[in-house]
DNA sequence: CAGTGGTCTAGACCACGAA
DNA sequence: TCGTGGTCTAGACCACTGG
């Protein structure tokens, strides 16, 4: 979590934690599977356990992948940079300014496109007092998003999802009609209580939903986020 | 999970349960710590374990929870029936058809109340199949997802979220604008396999959102889901 | 105070799959 | 082939807490 150990990095064998930590085989295997359901190592027999190369974000967080998900379905993903903008003078929001604790922000925004329309508007803020590379990375061609979970590992997060009408910007940047019903995603993703990202995504209420499968225990079977009405 | 045992019906100890099925304690162990996180049963020291009087309904999914909802944040619940028809001659969509394997249904409509305002419309098709105590329940004082919450065991659901625009008569129920943005989710149920209940329900754009806080390994530490606007 | 669950240990056998 | 993880056993000590 640290990013002490890059992705990639080969962790000590169970008999080897036994020794470092003074107990049990069963309590390491114990602890090392619950890193392998929070996504953050992989195990292989014979291999090792090794630390996650890309953040496997879970199943519900795993909207930002805009590119798998619009080509899954046989679609061409096109993406477009609409802004970009350093703030070190903090002009945000007395909420945003407390998540980012003060420190300078990287703003963004963003378009993605599924056969040419637009299906998701994004505005981002990363902290740049989190993430260093974020200011040197190359956001022209590349969503932040993708980025941030091949770089930045991630302890907690919280979504919030709603409707509202399009007005005029949104809907200008969306190609849809003024009063067009938009689904919104709002996430923040934080590192150890330390505030990494914070980012607002609009739909096309017509052109998408999410969707998931799960048991009563909340876990996720599948995913089944879904783009409608593709010409 | 069949219902053969009742909410509150003791299970046999650990002891008991490696001597019924040959295994050691801690296989057991291990099995009913998984039972208590799918909130199937519940555990007490000195006391036992017993089957959960309530689904605790996962965080995800405790959006049928309407009176919570509402009433913990101060604001007045009502509950209103708007229409029951039991449907033994399927007329319905092939896909719903499908769902509940051809059997009767009961269709209800329903719409929830904070304050005297309406905040959610909710159209539900219930299993008389695999329901059977469903067509006597009393549903016109008490909502349909309550009882079922209380009554039938699931193994699996599946939901869909989506933003639409209010036609006429989602307006005219929820009193809101023709046009206006709604957040539409939409949730099938199954017990092993057999569908129990699918639910479309319908909220004002400007008043409900849904929200969670989720670890990286998708589970939810807690449920934010918010009702705004409120006067 | 004693029955119950929570959790650890030490050891074992096996399946897998990379070397 | 054999190092590695997956999973089980048998036993132990302890923390609760209800009777």
């Amino acid at each position: 979590m640290s990013g002490e150990w890059q992705p990639g990095h080969r962790l000590p064998n169970e008999h080897e934690l036994m020794a470092q930590y003074s107990c049990a085989r069963m309590t390491v295997n114990k602890v090392m599977s619950g890193l392998v359901t929070a996504g953050l190592i992989e195990r292989r027999r014979r291999a090792g356990t090794f630390v996650s190369r890309q953040q496997t974000d879970s199943a519900i967080l795993q909207i930002p992948n805009m590119r798998e998900e619009v080509t899954s379905r046989g679609a061409r993903y096109r993406y477009r940079l609409l802004a970009r903008t350093v703030r070190t003078h903090v002009e945000l929001e007395a909420e945003t300014f407390e998540f980012f604790q003060g420190g300078p922000v990287l703003e963004l925004e963003c378009l993605h496109y599924a056969d040419d329309r637009p299906f998701s508007y994004e505005r981002r803020l990363i902290s740049l007092a989190a993430v260093h590379h974020a200011e040197e990375a190359d956001f022209s061609h590349f969503p932040p998003g993708t980025w941030l979970m091949e770089h930045v590992p991630w302890s907690e997060a919280s979504h919030r999802i709603g409707a509202l009408n399009a007005d005029a910007e949104i809907a200008r940047v969306l190609q849809v009609a003024v009063g067009e019903a938009c689904l919104l995603v709002e996430r923040r993703t934080w590192r150890l209580r330390e505030g990494i990202t914070q980012v607002s995504q609009f739909f096309p209420g017509d052109l998408y939903t999410l969707g998931a499968r799960f048991a009563p225990d909340g876990q996720i079977r599948t995913r089944t986020n879904a783009l409608k009405n593709l010409h």
